[in-house]
DNA sequence: CTCACTTGTCATGAAGTTGTCACGATAAGA
DNA sequence: TCTTATCGTGACAACTTCATGACAAGTGAG
């Protein structure tokens, strides 16, 4: 279950959402103002933000602006076309118009909220898991210790799963830009990498290039 | 800009549809039954599907259930909730109501889009599955490697398809411009890609001058 | 149908690339 | 200050690629 930020200015609304989102099981933090509402979706705490449109301060369309972080799914009471248009190209992943069945919103809340699992912060293949919020990586349940740089590298390659990276790109990503040094020192980390997450079959040579995490699909 | 199926059944609609599509620079294939869809999108070629509910044969419902492939925005009549949710829990990625303002339609197709990030150039010739954006090929579903300069050769063969290409050509492509070698060395390459991909009969030989990718249109 | 020529196929070894290990410099922590 | 861990470097072994040559099979002009 989610952790969802309510902005919606109409109290009784505000109340009705939080009350259903509760029965399901999600929990969530309200607040009717759009500052406050920047604020708080800065701190980074939630998975989804239910965003109204019209607002006291600032209107939903400038928080988005001003945030443009989790997941969004903006409420608005009207239903004028130009709203949509703009909501949607600024970026949220859906729209709900008011009034509204509350069956319905939760039901959209639940695909958004699917379709952002896929970007989930855990990432396992074979017995290696890797926790990309806490940066802690076991494999078959044992804590497995990542210097630094082995951590960097293993991000780099789970972001670019199944993309073959040349050595110049892992130290550009891994490393930091304009990193000036031997590439036998990807290589080295590549195999401490292999090694300690049980990945030989997993971390693929590309021969005269680079290197590839595989993972089949 | 995307090739996009409209499955909608009635043909004023469905053509409707379709010369907005063409007008923002989509391409399309139309059809107005469920049964014929489903065969079509198994086709695996589109990177959207517009689908009605109500259809002739079988209901868009049916459609997605027999496929569930590609990014589909469901299009209905009913405003029914029941509708909505059933819709969204089958794993639709959007909804649309009739009627609808073309504008909204188009808005939401750039949205599923961006989201489905088909921005990876794919080509795909009887088993073979060739990534060219990152650079993996795949027959069957299985994972094959190949070597830097076979690849090099596939990518080549596949930027000139049905077009004959003689061995100094191919080496200037895919060898570099000044290669000064035996050309039978393109031969060796050649026969490298046809059993890896599968592709002895697609990789055709020019008798006296060189090789060509047949691929039927 | 024949023969000259072209292409398919395989084996080989040289050149080049990657795996692996050990060492030492440096930074971090006690 | 001393200890410890990290990381870049170099050396060498192991491996991959790929051009080459040899020969078999295929092709087409006459």
């Amino acid at each position: 279950m989610a952790h969802i930020l309510i902005v919606e200015d109409d109290q009784d609304i505000n109340n009705l959402i939080a009350k259903n989102l509760k029965l399901v099981g999600h929990t969530y933090r309200q607040t009717f103002d759009g500052m406050e509402a920047v604020k708080m979706i800065t701190e980074n705490i939630f998975d989804l933000v239910l965003l109204d449109i019209m607002l006291p301060g600032i209107d939903g369309f400038e928080v988005l602006k001003k945030t443009s972080a989790e997941p969004i799914i903006f409420i608005t009471a009207k239903d004028g076309l130009e709203h949509k248009l703009n909501g949607l190209s600024l970026g949220a992943d859906d729209y709900i118009v008011k009034p509204f069945e509350m069956l319905e919103l939760l039901a959209r809340i639940d695909v958004v909220l699917r379709r952002a699992q896929k970007n989930t912060t855990i990432f396992s293949l074979d017995n290696a898991v890797v926790n990309l919020s806490d940066r802690t990586v076991t494999v078959g349940g044992e804590l497995v210790d990542l210097s630094p740089r082995e951590y960097e590298l293993l991000e780099v390659l789970i972001k670019n799963q199944n993309i073959a990276l040349s050595r110049d790109k892992l130290l550009e990503l891994a490393w930091g830009y304009d990193y000036m040094g031997e590439t036998r020192t990807v290589d080295n980390h590549i195999q401490k990498l292999r090694s300690k997450l049980g990945w030989e079959e997993r971390i693929k040579t590309v021969y005269k290039l680079g290197y590839r995490l595989e993972v089949k699909r």
